[in-house]
DNA sequence: AAATCTAGTTAACAATAAATTAATATTATA
DNA sequence: TATAATATTAATTTATTGTTAACTAGATTT
């Protein structure tokens, strides 16, 4: 079982405040990765999967709500926790914040140990919960075994299952070559014989469907993730 | 074990918050039980097994630190939320109470309306967490086990054992991908032996009688909800 | 008890998606 | 450049699932 920390990104306008936060969090064990505006925090989002993602409610580019929003529209971020922060404090923004999906709503300002603490207490109590480790993540690309499908940059790409399954082979080692025989009695089987072209063709098929580079040939050898 | 309508407990000293916030907590369809003290808190909380506690810090008897770490070294409130308010607006009284295993912590004066958002959105992060939960809820589908319905945006569904177990099963971990075996054992027995198409023509049926596209085969390997 | 339901299953066939092949083009490198 | 390996494409085959209707065994009603 792989015992990744655990991931929040913040995003904030004023690089004071994420300083501080980024300290206290990391200090507390938490991977930090930060964001100065909504449209870079989905981005950021989208590529780092974060396991909570705290948003500043007014910021540049899109604000705290709209990112919310999003991300609740977004399978990818089912899971992750959502904490508002902001310097409003008014009652109307408390609730729509929550409404939209948000797991808290803090009123700036605030004390950055209070801030570790109530997050803590958000994990402690979703952490049944979170244990995956069929879950491949490179990047931007995620491969979950689980619910046989990958998202690359927050979009969906549903493969079939040779083809998942032969990418997913690859991915677990990014790097790795593997020789084509390997590939076939992995993902095919020992006493299964099928020809030359198979392999290629459902290569092909993925990196079609990805849209991207993540799968180099090496030629006389095999095939290696490389992203 | 929990039943059907949301039970929460309130334990203040003072009538009046008491009945402010009942009056909103059962308008939003919870039901609610009242303490006055600390000591009568932890004899209802017994009784009434709530799934959530809210508990004001200053409390005659036992205070609402003492009443929180009680039922936090008890195994009956593991799955309690705790939502601690205080009148104190103090760094170290929030952070001793997230520590002491409080879920919430809020700084009175509070609006009640805010006090009902922030237990929903306790509650909807918990709910696909307690595997104990019979009702689940899915959007606008909710999958009673105890009546062995549906309803679909209000609409009454009636499904049949079998179907409704399926469902049930693939609901409870939405996205997930259940083999076509793991859905045999686990609807119908190791030791059931049935054809090939039994699976499907149950799919089928749960399709056709709730309307909706919730269940996606990921063919050669099984099904999953999605919705 | 007979008739009528109902859920569950099966079987035959249709529809669909996936996997494979085959033919040809392209590429890398000895 | 020659050639072996891989890429590409479309056609074909195969495997899997969808659909329908009929059948069975219990339950329920008359």
């Amino acid at each position: 079982m792989e015992t990744n920390p655990i991931k929040i990104l913040i995003a904030d306008d004023e690089p004071d405040i994420i300083e501080i936060i980024s300290f206290h969090l990391n200090k507390a064990g938490y991977e930090v990765e930060t964001a100065k505006d909504g449209s870079e925090a989905i981005e950021k989002a989208k590529q780092f999967n974060p396991d909570c993602i705290i948003l500043d409610i007014m910021m540049p580019k899109r604000n705290g709500f709209e990112v919310c929003e999003f991300l609740r529209s977004n399978k990818q971020f089912d899971k992750t926790l959502i904490v508002l922060l902001t310097a409003l404090n008014d009652e109307a923004s408390h609730i729509k914040g929550l409404e939209l999906g948000g797991d808290d709503f803090i009123n700036k300002p605030i004390s950055p140990k209070v801030l570790v603490s109530r997050i803590s207490a958000l994990f402690r109590r979703i952490q049944p919960a979170t244990s995956e480790t069929k879950t491949l993540q490179i990047k931007d690309l995620i491969i979950d075994s689980e619910q046989y499908k990958t998202i690359l940059n927050g979009v969906v790409h549903v493969l079939a299952k040779k083809e998942f399954e032969l990418l997913y082979l690859l991915a677990a080692q990014p790097g790795r070559v593997f020789l084509r025989n390997e590939i076939l009695s992995q993902v095919w089987g020992n006493d299964v014989i099928v020809g030359d072209r198979t392999i290629d063709v459902h290569i092909r098929k993925i990196r079609v469907k990805l849209g991207i580079e993540c799968i180099t040939t090496v030629k006389g050898v095999g095939y290696k993730f490389d992203y």
